[in-house]
DNA sequence: CCAAAAGTGTTACTCGTACACCCATGT
DNA sequence: ACATGGGTGTACGAGTAACACTTTTGG
């Protein structure tokens, strides 16, 4: 059964994702039930173990696929969790990985272990609008998701982050409040962001052109922008 | 000899460290000539194994320690390499650190493998004043040191970073030199700073303190800093 | 007295931020 | 007609970047 056999002790490497979606206007996260010992039962970030013929980013991106079906989406490494007895049966280290995608162009699937995969509001993870992760996680995914978040938070609106979390086309008053979304869980965030000064950011940073065409929804009909080539 | 066995592959999960010093105001890089196959007298970043009770941070610091004899030095995880054949041996995954240390506080020793520790000048390695480098290092070194090159630059005025190169006590002028050996090597750098600028930056961030009593180097005496407590 | 590095302020410009009103449409 | 979200410009403050001369010492 045990057919890797080499000289020195080695650990299993893995890649855990935050997968973060956009339900309802609010920020959920994709956290699997374990169907497992140890954890049992508890909440734990989807992911997977490196493979010998694929790199960090392949696997995330393999796993997100498997998953939650998405492809292609935005990810992000953002730190390693290399502690020792961090997993309670065998030695692992985990690249962590973040991930935005669309809620309308995701199914989540059970996962390889038939665990179900859930979104999860990070309302009920975090209390106060700050990102200390309060629920209990299994292993030490807590403290990936906090370390998660506030990178998240960090990036929102430094880059073109958060258009993963938009449909194709989309209005800018829909990516104000991806946005917005987000930095309400900033550490320093006052959670609100100005109109104008959030529309004349986005058009003078290239992210996003016109698409053509109005969104109906709402009273009055909105542009709808797309985001630019170069950075799906 | 194979004692360790697991059901799946595994791989060897190492730190590579890019350690930087600054000698005769030149940026220089501790490279080891390797002794033995693969890349047998060619140059390679000094690295070495993660063991199983210890996270990768006290690994690179181990590393370090043993390689440079520094201790205490500035280290930060930049990247993670990990295309499937970058090792010829064997599967290898690296985590980069970069390590700043200050010339008279290290002595160089030869590592594990009895191959020489040398400091080789960035300008031997990168032409024109770019972070590309242009040597054939072993591995994927070349990649790694270009990326830790980068990686220094775009921080090298942000954080406190520099004051790792620089001895217990120290001039602003020596500290402005550390800075433009460093930012040389930015893609978008002038390579030049504002002395009055620099002065005023490095007040108002509360990095440094006076430490009391004059340099007598130079023509006229300069006041001495020192890095102040909470990030040596 | 001359060479060489230390030290010191002000101005212009850019960027971020705060702020209020009219417009187009569906009901 | 009215309720709802879409769309627009300006003024102030903070931070960044450009710029030159006097001071202190050793030779």
């Amino acid at each position: 059964m045990k057919k890797y056999s080499y000289e020195y002790a080695r650990p299993a490497v893995a890649t855990d994702i935050a997968v973060f979606t956009l339900r309802g206007g609010e920020l959920h996260v994709a956290l699997i039930r374990r169907g497992q010992e140890p954890f049992k039962g508890m909440l734990a970030l989807p992911g997977g173990f490196l493979r010998e013929d694929e790199d960090l980013d392949s696997c995330a991106a393999r796993e997100l696929h498997e998953e939650t079906g998405a492809q292609g989406a935005r990810l992000l490494q953002f730190g390693n969790f290399s502690e020792p007895n961090r997993d309670p049966r065998y030695w692992v280290v985990s690249v962590a990985y973040l991930a935005l995608v669309s809620a309308e162009l995701v199914q989540l699937v059970a996962g390889s272990d038939a665990a179900a995969v859930e979104w999860v509001p990070i309302s009920e993870l975090c209390h106060k609008a700050k990102p200390k992760v309060v629920a209990k996680l299994a292993f030490d995914h807590a403290k990936i998701l906090e370390k998660a978040l506030t990178e998240l938070c960090a990036r929102a609106l430094a880059t073109g982050i958060v258009l993963g979390l938009l449909p194709e086309k989309f209005t800018l008053s829909q990516m104000q409040a991806a946005v917005e979304a987000i930095v309400k869980w900033s550490p320093t965030g006052s959670g609100q962001v100005d109109k104008r000064n959030f529309r004349r950011w986005v058009t003078n940073t290239k992210l996003v052109r016109k698409a053509g065409g109005m969104s109906p929804t709402g009273r009055r009909p909105a542009q709808l922008y797309a985001a630019r080539e170069g950075r799906k």
